[in-house]
DNA sequence: TGGTTACTATCAAACGCTTGATAAGAGCAA
DNA sequence: TTGCTCTTATCAAGCGTTTGATAGTAACCA
């Protein structure tokens, strides 16, 4: 018991792990941005066209469920790659009324480029981790969002 | 050399640590929004709270820079939060143009309730976690989030 | 076959934040 | 003192997102 009548938030709160998470993912992703901002694409932009790499032909409801935003979000950013010839809207075989996307060859080339500055930034980071501490903070991580979800 | 011409980008990008760290950030946070919400009350608004319960006197640009966000944004959630009688702006003993922030007793007890909430995300997830790993995984997100932003 | 349900996409309005620009005060030097 | 610089606060406009509402399409079932 460490709080009283005039301090009624314990300070430890800022020792926190969830703090902790925040800082380390906030100071992460500044880097990412900063490094991907040469190229003209925002981290956003980089997630979504990974996310369609990964699960080509995945519609846009679908990627705004994993990446937890809306959307209507998803359709600007969509709207907007398209028109940068980056990324494409395919009718779904089935539902005609659903758009598959894909990636263009141009949108694959600037994917690469995006992820070979992402994979820079987790260099960076791993370098001073190591392997081991490395593999060890994964593990604990995925631990943490799948305690979290299942809340 | 994992990758060839047909498949540009390594998939194993899905298993990076800093891809490991957004999916927990975002879980936790998503988590933490939804049991604060009951109490008509958002992360964004806990977090400038504790900061100045952390630090009475604390001034919006200060804050704007620990946020890590631009000074309009903290001062329209100032002035709503002044607004409901939660905090309250002073005038700087030294700068008369610059104002200090306080919490004002129904901001603290605010901040008390909210931070019940936080504190039991918290504990959810250290639980399962044990004290060990808890300290293991703080630790390692500190160098983290230290190397990002010395990079 | 017709009706219900569920899911997708999209439009409109509101909200929150950012960028850019403006104004006021404090500290410092000539 | 005057002038320069730094910092703070705030206004205005633009952008991106969310919330709320509407429409189209497919699947299921009476």
């Amino acid at each position: 018991m460490t709080r009283n009548d005039e301090d009624p938030v314990a300070l430890d709160a800022l020792d926190r792990v969830t703090w902790a998470l925040r800082r380390a993912e906030l100071a992460v992703l500044a880097l990412k941005e900063q490094r991907l901002r040469p190229l003209g694409m925002a981290a956003a932009h980089y997630t979504l066209m990974m996310s369609v790499h990964a699960e080509p032909g995945l519609t846009g409801a679908e990627l705004a469920r994993r990446l937890n935003v809306t959307p209507q979000a998803i359709a600007s950013l969509v709207t907007r790659l398209e028109g940068r010839g980056l990324l494409e809207r395919r009718e779904h075989p089935r539902h005609r009324h659903v758009q598959e996307l894909h990636l263009t060859p141009a949108g694959r080339e600037a994917l690469r480029a995006a992820d070979a500055v992402i994979a820079d930034v987790e260099r960076h980071v791993t370098d001073d981790l190591g392997s081991d501490d490395t593999s060890e903070l994964r593990a604990l991580l995925n631990r943490v969002a799948k305690r979290a979800r299942e809340a």
